[in-house]
DNA sequence: GATGGAGTGGCAACCGATTGCGCTAGACCT
DNA sequence: AGGTCTAGCGCAATCGGTTGCCACTCCATC
């Protein structure tokens, strides 16, 4: 039985045309309930299932979604931002409950991936998943527009940008995480983190805990702040250098988990203790957070609902409905690592 | 620009027949180079691109690879086993690489996943991951060898079980763990993780290392065994009833980086120093492993090379060469839970 | 008995790319 | 000039399911 039933080997069994057949299969009234069961037990025998390219052929609709992940601008090989696995873990989940199938696929930012999924009708919509300066491929973005791709993004939402963005109120949690640590008396909060514009995400992070310390500018003290891509190594870096700097400091808000847990090995190795020393907060809680020492305190984005937000707004748009974009909240997670108890 | 190129409209811009314009986007022969290019050129200026459920379903293949990804028995929605995301990564990027794509799903074990996929064409082809007694779904994967459906599974490989299978040295892997917790003085080493056949890698683990220990049989000191499945709270709670039993031991062998990372917190609150007082050794080498404190000791997976296996053994059944089951090297990875240096 | 309407289901076109086969024109040979 | 060969390309069938339209049957109604 290496051969596929297809719906005419059901029609000869059932003793009616093929086109009945899809039609019973697909619960048209047209086809009565008596030779509808009759054909569903044979199908059901046969292991009968639809070609999925020949309906969407005919259909023009896959009911598949594209998940891209653009990867980090940092060139290792060790593996994924863990905040973006657990949210792929729910827009699977999502994908799955709404009956869609999902197809995922790496990008580099260079490659033509604006035209390579909706146009080659592998799927009816797409989700971009991935930091980095967004204006790197702003044009791509216009091109989808135009080419009226359904699409959502996950990450800074800018006034004017194309399409529909789903993001974290970043600003607020970095808001939060500086009015936390200075309502537990530090003083100078550092920053590890990119604060250019190649991580939108980091920079609306920084100018949060900028504003939280009385900062109306966007640079508050560029002595407290190093430069740090998203990666552990990266964290264990800037932390050194900061310390190099010997400018005093109490606190460090690190724009990422991946990047304060870097930090913590670098502060541990230079016999530095959190948080009598100095107070940690990082940003997405990871899974890796809680289980560091001590535990990190952290602004926690809320993966789960994020997941299904994506999926349920590009749906909307696939149904040609408005869909909006949309800011999450950012909620502390206290911990250990920011000395509050 | 809603409407979508075809190879007609290539055609008549080009004044030649639509099929010519489907040979030369392939490369045949028997088109003139000068006419190649003509085609080449008129369709990039469209944005053409070759209709992917048109083309799957004349010939008959998809190009693309289904993932399947059997949910962990814990009912929590924390999150997915840190080890399969990372196999995911490396797959992914396999996959793209030989010019795949990639189809993902979290499937129940009760679902009939079994037919969903080749049979209704979406792939060519199916990878299953996750762990679970494959008892359970035996009868599942000899109807997939029945069907002659393509597929690996990721795995424990026992003797006689349908399909190809491709696996790590748990037993060696368990072997060497306890081996070294030994000839770093170590005399009674705790097991934490599930033995029965629920989990056969936890098994397998577990017997490596009773014959380190010098048993031959499988079952060694039942009082030092606790059963767990794969999640943090249950190394916890596993831990914990460990202590309790008061049986003497000075080291514990957990069945996972996951389980470990949990037993770590337990023995922190119950004031026990690692590892001073008590060494312990994970299994995985999961992200989080190295940022544990202390940093743990761990059996190390090469998931990466375990993720193009995987492809390149399902692309070799597709391409209906043979596929050998196979069995990939854990590797000890020496942190400071262990208590060498 | 003729007419009408509802209930069923068949016919054929269609989605877009692929490919076996055959046709044509020019090159080349005798 | 007539014949053969080949490069280059078109014709039409095909993959399997979907759907608009039409045909047929059966029963009720006038």
């Amino acid at each position: 039985m290496a051969v596929k039933a297809t719906s005419f080997d059901i029609a000869q069994l059932a003793g009616v045309s093929q086109p009945t057949v899809s039609r019973a299969l697909r619960g048209s009234p047209t086809v009565s309930e008596h030779t509808r069961l009759r054909i569903e037990a044979i199908a059901k025998q046969l292991n009968y299932k639809v070609d999925k390219n020949a309906s969407s052929l005919r259909l023009q609709e896959t009911r598949t979604i594209a998940l891209l992940f653009f990867e980090d601008p940092t060139p290792d090989e060790t593996g994924i931002n863990p905040f973006f696995l657990s949210m792929l873990g729910s827009i699977t989940r999502t994908c799955a409950q709404r009956g869609y199938d999902l197809l995922i696929s790496f990008q580099q930012l260079s490659s033509d991936w604006h035209v390579d999924y909706e146009d080659s009708r592998k799927a009816d919509g797409i989700i971009l998943l991935g930091y980095g300066d967004y204006e790197l491929y702003r044009e791509k973005l216009e091109k989808l527009v135009e080419q009226e791709t359904h699409f959502v993004r996950w990450g800074f939402a800018q006034e004017g940008q194309p399409g529909t963005t789903i993001g974290c109120d970043n600003f607020r949690g970095g808001l939060d995480a500086a009015r936390h640590l200075m309502q537990h008396g530090r003083k100078k909060i550092a920053f590890l983190g990119d604060a250019s514009s190649h991580y939108p995400e980091f920079q609306d992070r920084y100018r949060g805990s900028c504003e939280a310390q009385g900062g109306e500018g966007i640079i508050a003290d560029p002595a407290l702040q190093v430069d740090a891509l998203n990666a552990q190594d990266a964290g264990y870096d800037a932390a050194q250098q900061l310390i190099a700097r010997g400018v005093p400091f109490d606190a460090i808000f690190a724009a990422s988990d991946t990047i304060a847990i870097g930090a913590l090995t670098a502060l541990r190795e230079q016999g530095l203790k959190v948080p009598e020393d100095l107070a940690i907060i990082g940003f997405d809680d990871i899974p890796a957070a809680g289980m560091t020492h001590p535990p990190l305190t952290t602004i926690q984005q809320d993966y789960k609902r994020a997941g299904e937000i994506l999926v349920d707004s590009l749906l909307k748009q696939i149904r040609n409905e408005h869909a909006t974009t949309a800011v999450l909240p950012a909620k502390l997670i206290v911990r250990q690592s920011c000395g509050a108890h």
